[in-house]
DNA sequence: GCCGTTTTCGGCCCGACTGTTTTCAGTCG
């Protein structure tokens, strides 16, 4: 059989928590199996193959126990306390758990002393005020009941929102924000902070000189179709576009604690007061308490925060408790890429295929971002989007860029294309007239659904191929919309990291492709990223940011992104270089 | 269940909010 991936062992590990919490186990065992799923679920190498040879317990929360279990998975396809569990509770009792304010213990409750075990069952012991009956629970708690329920039918689990969508309304709400007379001072916290791939909701923390003016003001913003009633100190805003903003006003004393508790993640909080109650402090978003004096440090600034610990500041797109306290404890934190450092774009579309400008507008467009170089790469011609790039199309479109080049001062124009991989991992275009290009971005456009195997056979083609420079957006996914194709990440990588083929960090906001996880694996397996736009229009290039705030999340620092460097550098380190030298 | 420059056993983050309570358990972020 195969072996489970390392999805499906976070999801089993995340079931059985999940299932041990209705069981009503101790809360660090739960708690373990959580941690044990985030390891999985993160992990760069196949878990399964490290269970089988033992190193699973490698892994940071992965024990001898939690091996063992994993190993069952992959060699029976079950893990015995697992099913052992799914035959005690029904599985419509973990539904109800995703109710707000339902949490294990009174859902078990309901179950045990109302038999109720499904949305339905539980819908219908509320209207008919059956609940009310068990101590603990009210008439208020039936009305809040219905009130989940009818909002989880409504819309489902909550949806997130990406990123770039969040932002264009959310820096709008910021600089209006900073412009109030009231405010001294107003940063993002959160996920938005940490340049996630997609957030929940933004929170805005503000220093002002009258907090409750700025909470009344913020009410009235145009961005804000409604809110919370204004306190003295924080309120609550929803924007035209549905996404809720929380927005709170501190003392500018401890503006750097409550900063750092609201960027969280809640991971990295919760180890690094784990960290700090190992050495007698005790981290809040009020200060950091020490034990050994009483005292509470009140921080101005996140840097005191970090620095009571000893530590050195963490970049919040690091704060995700992925080794960042080990590193700041030792003084080995990368120095992260910044969106100054990209030289040059490899990736952009213009009216010959599906983009809205032309070579010499986007060239323009290129060197007004601060770009010296730029890869014009229109779609192959079996994508079908708008005028189809065939190959007498291609030889002219090599033409029209050469020839920009000469015209257009400032910039390095490159002839290119984004080739279409073929199931069978053929390309779109004779060799001959790919051998003309500068630079060949290879990209799977069609036939997501292969399995696993077929698919990185069909990438590792590719990547083999003597003239492809780079493969764009690896895995297809599409942020909150479209799962990543099935693929063995390990070996494309390897495969990449021998040959010399680049890997793109897709800087479109939708794809974020390879994401954090998988561009922190393949740098350190050798494979040289570049940042891409795919810019479609003039505007484009300004999705850079979300391509180096991967690039961040990743530990990225410049000198592991290769188009940081200048042309001339960047050059030679394409692969069809050393193909041509015969190396 | 995991883990160890105080531990191989005994710890394991912090606080707010809510509803149902007469001091707190459960839930959430």
């Amino acid at each position: 059989m195969t072996d489970p991936t390392n999805t499906e062992i976070a999801a089993a590990l995340d079931q059985l928590g999940d299932l041990y919490e209705l069981d009503g186990a101790v809360i660090h065992r739960i708690v373990a199996y959580r941690n044990g799923a985030k390891a999985a679920r993160e992990a760069s190498t196949s878990v399964s193959q490290l269970a089988r040879e033992g190193r699973a317990t490698e892994l940071p929360g992965i024990g001898s126990t939690l091996q063992e279990k994993i190993l069952a998975l992959a060699e029976t396809g079950e893990i015995p306390a697992l099913e052992k569990l799914r035959a005690k509770f029904p599985p419509g009792l973990v539904e109800m758990t995703k109710l707000p304010g339902l949490g294990p213990k009174r859902a078990r409750r309901l179950y045990e002393e109302l038999q109720i075990d499904s949305l339905a069952s539980l819908r219908a012991a509320a209207q008919e005020e059956r609940i009310r009956a068990l101590s603990g629970f009210g008439a208020k708690a039936e009305e809040q009941l219905l009130a989940a329920l009818d909002a989880y039918e409504a819309s489902g689990p909550q949806t997130r929102t990406v990123l770039n969508k969040a932002l264009a309304v959310g820096e709008e709400l910021l600089q209006a924000i900073r412009e109030h007379p009231a405010t001294v001072r107003a940063e993002f916290a959160g996920s938005a902070r940490r340049m996630a791939e997609s957030v929940k909701d933004l929170d805005i923390v503000a220093t002002a000189s009258d907090p409750a003016a700025l909470a009344r003001a913020a009410v009235e913003l145009a961005q804000v179709e409604a809110a919370s009633n204004p306190g003295e100190n924080a309120v609550r805003l929803r924007t035209h576009a549905g996404l809720n903003v929380d927005l709170r006003i501190v003392e500018p004393d401890q503006f750097g604690n409550v900063l750092q508790h609201l960027t969280g993640s809640k991971e990295h909080n919760v180890a690094l007061r784990d960290f700090a109650v190992r050495r007698g402090l005790h981290i809040s978003e009020y200060g950091v308490l020490d034990d050994a004096t009483g005292i509470t440090h009140r921080c101005p600034t996140e840097q005191e925060v970090y620095a009571l610990l000893g530590m050195a500041y963490i970049e919040p797109e690091l704060r995700e408790n992925r080794g960042e306290l080990e590193a700041a404890l030792e003084g080995k934190l990368p120095e992260l890429i910044t969106l100054a450092d990209l030289k040059g774009d490899l990736h952009a579309h213009t009216t010959a295929s599906d983009g809205t400008a032309s070579i010499e507008e986007m060239a323009l467009a290129a060197k007004g971002f601060g770009y010296e170089y730029l890869a014009i790469t229109d779609h192959s011609a079996s994508m079908g989007f708008g005028a189809d790039v065939s190959d007498d199309q291609l030889r002219r479109q090599i033409e029209l860029v050469r020839r920009a080049d000469v015209e257009i001062d400032g910039i390095k124009l490159l002839a290119g294309s984004e080739v279409n991989i073929f199931p069978d991992g053929l390309l779109d275009y004779p060799d001959e007239l790919l051998a003309e290009l500068d630079w060949v971005v290879a990209s799977v456009h069609t036939s997501f659904r292969m399995n696993a195997k077929e698919m990185t056979e069909r990438v590792i083609a590719a990547i083999e191929h003597p003239y492809v420079d780079c493969i764009g957006h690896l895995t297809g996914r599409k942020i909150e919309q479209r799962r990543a194709y099935e693929l063995d990440f390990e070996a494309v990588a390897a495969a990449a990291a021998r040959t010399g083929t680049m890997l793109e960090i897709n800087a479109n906001p939708d794809r974020r492709d390879l994401n954090e996880l998988h561009a922190r694996a393949a740098s350190a397996a050798g494979v040289q990223i570049v940042i891409n736009t795919d810019a479609h229009r003039v505007g484009g290039f300004a999705v850079a940011r979300y391509g180096v705030a991967t690039a961040r999340r990743a530990w990225l620092t410049p000198g592991q992104i290769a188009n940081t460097r200048p042309w001339a550098e960047f050059a030679p380190l394409r692969c069809r270089v050393r193909h041509e030298s015969g190396s």
